[in-house]
DNA sequence: AAAATGTGCAACTTTTTAGTTGCATTTCGG
DNA sequence: CCGAAATGCAACTAAAAAGTTGCACATTTT
């Protein structure tokens, strides 16, 4: 039987999730999906939020491994990597999967007990 | 042209991810996806952390539209509510397509390139 | 009615997280 | 070589989050 939600996974997207949950982060993945790398100072402009600050987020989101930082010159650069985001939508179509099949099985439950 | 990301869906899935970012919570959403409502007292069996604690996370889960709890003579019940989650799901989706549609222009240039 | 079960509410502690300021360091352009 | 641009690093503040304890309240069960 496939589809089960094994610890492994639980604890491996639960920080990607996290990441990926606030609004200053995802508007970065948002923006670095466009496809071009960008540098720190490209992608604070316009934000509400100082460099530093920006910087930080970016380092949490290397951590969990969806972004990508790389120098060049006197700037640094980063890009999105496919393979995280990848996995957590994978565990979020697990959920939905199981919750689909379960719901079918209650379905059935309920036409066997009403008929 | 579709798969733009607005801010609108960002500001609404930011939240969303960040229900899912706690291994706790992630681990009571794959539990209620078995279908069937569980009370507090079953979800917290065999958690490290109290009950109350459950208590908040299912409630920041019911926050974010996750989870809808509702009272059956002296225990509450919770189940997963499909609808957020597809939100969250759709979300990620469009980052990938987005993504790969940005790579295939690059991968475009460069075949333009080096012509 | 009394004991047991299942919750709800509130105050409090501890950790984590988001953000800031200030200054040092590296690199590019003229 | 010198000034401007782009970052990195560290210390600090403030606010949010996770978790706990203690106790009151409602619903069963016997």
């Amino acid at each position: 039987m496939l589809g089960q939600l094994n610890s492994a996974e639980l604890t491996n997207s639960a920080p990607i999730f996290a990441a990926l949950g606030d609004r200053t982060r995802l508007q970065l993945v948002a923006r670095l999906c466009g496809g071009e790398p960008l540098s720190i100072t490209q992608l604070s402009a316009g934000s509400p939020v100082t460099r530093q600050a920006i910087t930080k987020h970016l380092h949490v989101l290397a951590g969990v491994g969806l972004v990508h930082g790389f120098r060049q010159g006197r700037e640094q650069l980063w890009e999105l990597k496919h393979e995280q985001l990848e996995q957590a939508r994978r565990y979020l179509d697990q959920i939905s999967r199981q919750w689909d099949e379960a719901l079918s099985r209650l379905q059935a439950v309920i036409e066997g007990e009403t008929r």
